[in-house]
DNA sequence: ATACAACCTGTAGCTACTACAGGTTCAAGA
DNA sequence: TCTTGAACCTGTAGTAGCTACAGGTTGTAT
């Protein structure tokens, strides 16, 4: 019953508190109730909501997915297929960007190899950046 | 000899127009000499550099990073092992971020997973990413 | 000479936050 | 009850790295 002052919901979610006043402009969480002086008074679902929106920031969904998926919550026209959806689409770009960041390692190690950290006008890394302009 | 115009230097460095006038303010690219009527005319040198800027975002350096690398080139302050430091910690950058994504690939998996595609009301993702709460 | 593509500047938008300034309210101790 | 200081409020502006206009000028081919 005790309302859940923004600075103590921020402390329990681990969520910045301007990144939840940000949340409520965005239309991710509700605009609480307030009290007399304009105080944000939350309640537990109101946790349990901005709980949902950082596990699924910590996924890497976007914010506008997470209204999406949100509106499924509350009984709205998205449906659980499109939610699976989205996961699945999400989980595509996810192993697109896995292959991509591996591929960019490669090259950095391998540029990274070629200095040994003597010659000092000739930088080998230049170099490679230079000449691989055109692969 | 023949100067280069902007779009034909957009074209060939598939670097987008607006993104080459942003570089030039932002001062990863020198302004270049400029016609009687003001238009940009670039020559070779501006093609190399621009193609060193691209391949550089292309490996995840910052345009900060990318300004440090290019006084290099340009005999300043900046050292060659300096330059090496920087490949090392973004090549550990990047490494956090391959391990990150695969974690978020194993979450997305299993939350998927759990959805048949038959359950309409109580969609079990929505259900996961509530209850992944508080790990 | 004319038409039209390509260019110019400057400003505003995007995502997801973060960081103020300048003011008000809440809560705990005297 | 009063006072103090932490916590809160709104609104605006900044961050990276672009992208997208509007409204105007120039280059070039016919």
């Amino acid at each position: 019953m005790a309302a859940i002052s923004i600075g103590k919901l921020s402390k329990r979610t681990k969520v910045n508190i301007e990144t939840i006043r940000y949340y409520e402009r965005s239309g991710v969480l509700p605009p609480p109730p307030r009290t007399r002086g304009g105080h944000r008074a939350y309640g537990e679902d109101h946790l349990k909501r901005l709980n949902f929106v950082r596990r699924s920031r910590e996924l890497g969904f976007s914010l506008d997915e997470i209204r999406q998926m949100l509106r499924l919550v509350d009984g709205h026209d998205v449906t659980c297929e499109q939610v699976r959806e989205m996961t699945l689409e999400h989980l595509a770009d996810v192993q697109t960007k896995i292959a991509d960041f591996k591929r960019m390692e490669r090259s950095l190690k391998a540029t990274a190899a070629q200095c040994t950290g003597e010659r000092v006008p000739d930088c080998p890394i230049i170099d490679a950046l230079f000449d691989n302009s055109n692969p």
